[in-house]
DNA sequence: TTAAAAATCGCACGGTCGTGCTAATATGTC
DNA sequence: GACATATTAGCACGACCGTGCGATTTTTAA
């Protein structure tokens, strides 16, 4: 579970615990670094310059460039199922989840777990055009995130907690709308107050998505 | 109006008409790159040998590589204005021409007028850190982006065919997070379909947003 | 304690970047 | 047609990029 920058190397190389120290470090480096300037940005001279190594001594962790793209990706994959993913599948399934998650997400922005916002919408954002083999792992990781809030939002209906008449890919794609923008604004302005906007816009659309009879009051407490 | 790479050049150089056509086309290539790649990869170098000229011939049009984003971005926010934000305006005052913004942005997604989806999307999510002059330039234009948006719904507003009681600022960002996810999305998977998501939506928050008493009948014409 | 191997460094390579400088060439004006 | 000058090419520079290689240092297991 915790063994996260396993990507297939696995086999003959018994790790040194200095070496995975400063695996580690390089790591949270380069995360911090992308999430604010972009996978693109992310340099080994650079990273080794911030973390007072040898351009060597960084490059020798990832045989790559593209390696450290990659594990840095799956770094960040982690990081964000441990903030956001996990909490809201600590709440109460159904429509209680739905809000959870949205929160959740919210937070994680505005507590800035990433300098530079959420990570992966500024992957989204990066690799729109077809730039090679990170471009497949981004579109893997946006299917994985879409598809959770589908299915968590496909439960609520079947519990009668959301409308069962709206597209579940539908009410996904504007729940997932509020947060991105909040996100992308609440950063370039440098603004968390920016993500209540984001707030308010998830409760009104699932107000909006609430079943039929259950209307009238617009808010359960308010 | 049609004179717009004028930045601060303007006097004691009369432009031959050779070198005026090569500015426009190496403009017209950097859009492209751009839009696609991010301002970021966009390299003197890789414009000159697209275009098969030399890099000291494209080097000697901007006098500087952030002259030659500056242009870049004034360029397209002159095409951006004339695809999305003239069209909205031709149509009559009021929530049509709202809805009209709306539906001239996603068919300026849809049609490609740049081939990476909307070039100021890109820009968002690039320039969301500090990085120079040009992230001031990237805020100046999102301001005035919301600020059209909050504006017609405004005049929706006080024609009475949006709900007056809901703050323009929420709504406008609403619409504009609907607009701007459409954009990745179908940007990232390469499928103008998913553009029919954002429309959708639009309609949904629009619906939702009509003034109280025009309910009930959830579509005016559908 | 010693030996194997992992971690790190220093150095060098070819490539591309942005940017100057000078020289050749094309255009538009008188 | 000639002259001024806008345009473009050619070349060089220093900086940084990713990547390889050998030498050195540090950890760890026998």
């Amino acid at each position: 579970m915790s063994r996260v920058s396993e990507l297939p190397s696995a086999a003959g190389s018994p790790r040194r615990s200095d070496g995975e120290a400063t695996h580690a470090a390089i790591l949270k480096a380069a995360m911090q670094l992308a999430s604010v300037e972009g996978l693109g940005s992310l340099t080994i001279g650079r990273l080794a310059r911030e973390l007072g190594i040898s351009k060597s001594g960084v490059f020798a962790h990832f045989r790559s460039k593209q390696r450290l793209q990659q594990e840095t990706i799956a770094a960040a994959e982690a990081i964000f199922t441990h903030e956001v993913v996990e909490p809201a599948l600590a709440a109460p399934e159904g429509r209680a989840r739905v809000e959870a998650l949205c929160a959740s997400y919210l937070s994680y922005v505005e507590r800035g777990v990433f300098p530079g916002g959420c990570f992966f919408a500024q992957l989204l954002a990066e690799f729109d055009g077809p730039s090679g083999g990170i471009h497949d792992q981004v579109v893997i990781g946006q299917r994985g995130w879409m598809g959770l809030v589908k299915e968590l939002i496909a439960t609520a209906q079947h519990r009668g907690e959301l409308d069962a008449d709206i597209e579940a890919d539908q009410l996904a794609f504007e729940l997932y709308a509020h947060l991105e923008l909040a996100n992308y604004l609440s950063t370039l302005y440098r603004d968390t107050s920016l993500l209540d906007r984001g707030r308010r816009a998830v409760a009104s659309t699932l107000t909006a998505a609430s079943p039929r009879g259950m209307r009238a009051s617009e808010e359960p407490s308010a």
